[in-house]
DNA sequence: TGTGTATATGATTATGTGTTCATATATATC
DNA sequence: GATATATATGAACACATAATCATATACACA
């Protein structure tokens, strides 16, 4: 009852499984959650950071959002981006550091 | 010395790991590797197992043998496929799970 | 209400990706 | 060598994706 169909995956499994490691497959994407494993960072800061466009960066937070990787919080016009998926973000920074030092 | 430019990653590293998750963000691929963790199965068996198309398969076992997250042995003509990295493997294992459990 | 600043969004464009068909290559057997 | 079977490869196509520009929205404050 643990495995169920151990020779091919259901649909659903399966997008969420994609879909997941697709949010982690892009450049742009993981250098965003590896700046935000260090703390909070607003729209502005993450592109002055890694000098990208601010409409860039803002494309790529709709997409880790509505993957719920990142959640936000807003102050007065500033809104602040902070990780928001333990499991994900743990796989991503196993991964960067089994990368850093292979 | 062990964590090297906090707030952003080199290149290399950022190819690396980008790679890595862009080979378990597709869905057939997933299907693949998912079936490989039972154990070694040759192209024609994945195709017919999964439904696929043997070029399909073909091209997408190029694709995760040139990032060695799988091998081959030959047997005649029959070209058997099993898996080839543990740390990427457990990844795909903990969010198939995961997924399949949330 | 008007101005300034921060962020979000839509359209466009260039590039990347996955599947398919047709065919090539490789091995085994007659 | 000829044939059969298993796998690999190349080209073409449809579709997805990321970055960019221009502009819209949201909020703060005079």
């Amino acid at each position: 009852m643990d495995e169920p169909n151990k020779t091919d995956l259901d649909e659903e499994t399966l997008f969420l499984v994609s879909q997941t490691f697709k949010a982690l497959s892009d450049p742009t994407r993981i250098r965003i959650l590896n700046l935000l494993f260090e703390r909070e960072y607003s729209v502005n800061q993450i592109a002055e950071q890694l000098h990208l466009r601010q409409s860039t960066v803002s494309h790529q937070l709709r997409f880790l959002k509505n993957l719920r990787l990142v959640k936000f919080r807003r102050e007065g016009t500033t809104i602040y981006y902070s990780h928001d998926d333990e499991h994900v973000l743990n796989v991503l920074h196993e991964t960067i550091q089994h990368a850093l030092h292979q």
